[in-house]
DNA sequence: GAACGAGGTTGCTCCAGAGCAAACCGGGCT
DNA sequence: AGCCCGGTTTGCTCTGGAGCAACCTCGTTC
């Protein structure tokens, strides 16, 4: 786990050249994939690296995009809050992904908060820096392209998912990309490397707080996962893959008030009425 | 409405070469936009005219994509399909709009079946072509990096709108959407100039066809819209958009069954308690 | 113009899950 | 040690809307 060793500033201090810095591992990351090892340096001197302390705020909903970001290290989730309090989480950010990036292309309206979920080391650079370096860097630009499809095929997954799934798959997808974002086999299980809480399971999968809450019991009665205090660790994998996919499994519908009547568990008979379905694995 | 004046072949027939047909507007079209006639016409040259039936398949999902595709006329769906069944429609194309190309950069795996709604001809280039066009015109690339920008940001507010808002606003925002992008004032109100059925409303705003059909049925009776055949008319947009905030305005709740207890209008105080709520509006 | 079929409407039932309240738990600070 | 506070759990209630069935409407075909 990142550990914060800087924590002296309150809010987006502690700013350095990004140059010096242990950035040996852009390299495999999804914006500087296939470029050479001087070229990322030379864009690294460009940019700046800043320290950021745990639950800052990066940037705010609404406010005008000026800098391409990178993450180095922690995490950080993009929040988008309605008109009224309603709040989603557009993705989890983690080490090596580009972020707050895309509306400098459009309307440079940034789409939500960026929070830090722990101490975070952030690589940057101006509006101006960036375009001036993916102009001439077609790579770059390639890879730009390649970063936004994939968000935005994760995105039409997403909102398939909600328009017709129900909230236990959502839930079960919802851990399911974590993972496989963050994941780290340790403790007998595949362990996210995010704290989150119930709240945010309920934020990325568009259920709320209490059913997330009921379902997470269930499954960790069930012995499909663990979780202290905000870690989770999947113990079951594949029985998880299973309910994503709305192989309902057996009754882990979570148990609510009423017992779910006990003539064997074998085939529930009720509530296999799924409702719709969905396709193709997120992502 | 386009009208077809081919229509002797039974699938994706009639190619032309792309050459020598009336492509003017396209100049205006998002891909296009910035770029001197010269160049489009190059450009155009390199791809192929395709004129295809109404509600034939264009490409399927699931299929490697292989082309970037411009509908010049008609209008398209892109029905995303679960694996069992559940569907989702994507989004409508318009003419001037890019479609099935995202994928190109990605994992060539096209996200779902390309359906029209109306004779269409439709623009195209092999994957080749394409990517050479962009390699040389660097104009171009930014202009799909902003093309698919701007859909990620309009997928992201969908997400969060099916997260949480109710259905009966998310049908207000999908006619919204569609009323901004095919919109055309006419029989006094903004006509939706695509033919869509109750079915197609529910997959665009995450519902049933039950509820889309009761939604709009209240809302033909309250006079806010006229739907003829398959073309709706939105009569009153002020009072549309109002509903969409969440302004549950004055009980358009969709009646159903029971009666909405009758003690006055003005503030209904049940149904009040929203459920949580959207933002900045949906692209 | 009769028959057909796709789409639309509507009554009824029922349940998933939203929402509230109250209790509980554990970590960090004093 | 004890308190505080954010997060979690869980019982209970209530409703939005899914799902089915029956029926209606209208455009197309024979």
């Amino acid at each position: 786990m990142p550990r914060c060793w800087i924590r002296t500033w309150s809010g987006m201090n502690g700013l350095f050249p990004a140059m010096s810095q242990d950035l040996s591992f852009l390299s495999g990351t999804e914006l500087f994939c296939g470029l050479e090892r001087s070229c990322i340096n030379t864009i690294c001197a460009r940019g700046r690296i800043e320290h950021v302390a745990k639950e800052k705020l990066i940037f705010e909903q609404g406010r005008r995009a000026g800098r391409a970001y990178v993450l180095v290290e922690g995490n950080i989730r993009i929040v988008q809050t309605g008109y009224d309090g309603g709040q989603s989480i557009i993705r989890f950010i983690a080490p090596g992904e580009l972020f707050g990036t895309v509306p400098l292309f459009t309307d440079h309206q940034l789409p939500g908060d960026a929070v830090t979920g722990a101490p975070s080391r952030i690589l940057s650079w101006s509006e101006e820096a960036f375009l001036g370096i993916i102009g001439q860097c077609p790579a770059i630009a390639r890879n730009v392209i390649q970063i936004i499809g994939a968000r935005l095929a994760e995105a039409q997954n997403r909102i398939r998912e909600l328009a017709t799934q129900r909230s236990v798959q959502r839930i079960a997808h919802a851990l399911l990309r974590l993972a496989g974002k963050v994941g780290h086999t340790a403790h007998g299980g595949e362990m996210i490397n995010i704290p989150v809480r119930r709240r945010d399971i309920a934020e990325v999968s568009g259920t709320t707080l209490y059913t997330a809450s009921r379902t997470l019991s269930a499954w960790k009665k069930a012995g499909l996962l663990t979780a202290h205090n905000r870690h989770i660790i999947i113990l079951n994998l594949p029985m998880l893959r299973g309910i994503a996919q709305g192989a309902d499994g057996c009754s882990f519908g979570v148990p609510r008030g009423k017992k779910i009547p006990k003539h064997e568990v074998g085939n529930p008979g009720l509530s296999l009425r799924k409702r719709k379905g969905a396709a193709a694995s997120g992502v």
